[in-house]
DNA sequence: CTGTTACGGTAACGCTTGTTACAGAACGAG
DNA sequence: CTCGTTCTGTAACAAGCGTTACCGTAACAG
């Protein structure tokens, strides 16, 4: 044996480095220079690293699943950590989709990476099985919540409720990306909570 | 004057085969060779046509709008069509977001297309207008059905619906295009019947 | 019929891309 | 210390990109 660096730590660097040309330059602008440039390497240290550029892309795309999710479950933990009051299991459910939402200038670059990463798994299986498994996580999630709130539900209103909610939060992230002015903080607020006091709040 | 073909056909051609090379190779295999290849033409016929690949672009992105457009005019016309029974302008919002939402093969590809099209918007800006004025326009479209179903509604509550239901069904398009399996034909459909029902249809 | 003008194709340019081969440097084992 | 292995940077490669200059060709004006 010889040198026995930390070549995970070089991996989750390079994939922030990925992440972050993503944000700033979009998806046309991700190469292979962009990124060793944005790591203070060259290419070569990227490409020894990964095996090529898909394998980089797969990895950062795996790190931002995991973020995404531990900030869920963050949400998740602190909404319910109020007191046991009685609509607890509600508060979770918006906490964890005002979460996902992009309300911060943070969560809209997040956003932004994320619609990069779904139109680059339009033409890549990996990218898009991984995309595939993120979001079905979310989905199960959010049913998972639905049921919490409304017990009464059956499993398939429940699925379809989770459905709405989710199509909605992903629909207003990747709206915002474009338009930050329709879908501003306050109306992307607005419309989860209209949906949530729709599908799973007072009966009204 | 000499020769005075007709360049609008032209122009209409090659922003045809622009969409259909978006729809199967994704924005990566976008490239002026590509579309020259889809429309039997080469490059130097693309460039003589449009300026430069932007305006090809860009003149593909507002043909997607037209047809978005007058799809949905179709719509709206052919629900109210029916009879002029109680729930009119109910039935032409369901079948308005319905005919937006990816129900069939045809309208997934165009969901491609789009969501292509939003990426790239992501780094210019000129198609990043183009997105915004055609979003802006659905989201008015809705605003006025949702009017037309709830009149006792104030301003603000329509138009948060109306983002509600627009971003539910981009967010399906976007999702349904990488997940035909959680997001079929069927899930699409409850969901959008279940928002309907919830924001403007029986208060229950 | 002839000249002008728009049109379309060919081929090349310069550039960037992902990838690979090679050389030097850094560290652990003997 | 010295060897051998692992790591990193350099440089080059072929391929593809958008774009441009150039050259026939066909059609209308006079």
């Amino acid at each position: 044996m010889a040198k026995r660096r930390e070549v995970e730590a070089q991996r989750a660097r390079l994939s922030a480095a990925t992440w972050e040309v993503l944000a700033e330059q979009g998806l046309q602008g991700l190469s292979l220079r962009a990124v060793a440039e944005r790591a203070g390497c060259t290419t070569g240290l990227v490409l020894h690293t990964f095996r090529d550029k898909r394998a980089l892309l797969a990895h950062a795309r795996e790190l931002l699943h995991e973020r995404t999710a531990a900030s869920a479950d963050a949400a998740e933990a602190g909404a319910g950590a109020g007191e046991p009051g009685e609509a607890a299991p509600e508060d979770a459910l918006r906490a964890v989709l005002l979460q996902a939402a992009s309300l911060t200038s943070a969560a809209r670059e997040e956003a932004r990476v994320w619609l990069g990463f779904l139109a680059a798994a339009l033409s890549d299986d990996e990218l898009a099985e991984l995309h595939v498994r993120g979001n079905r996580a979310f989905v199960e999630r959010i049913t998972r919540l639905v049921r919490g709130c409304r017990p009464d539900l059956g499993p398939e209103a429940c699925a379809t409720a989770a459905l709405v909610l989710v199509s909605l939060v992903e629909g207003l992230n990747s709206l915002a990306t474009v338009d930050d002015e329709t879908y501003s903080p306050e109306a992307q607020r607005a419309a989860v909570e209209v949906a949530v006091a729709g599908l799973v709040g007072r009966p009204a």
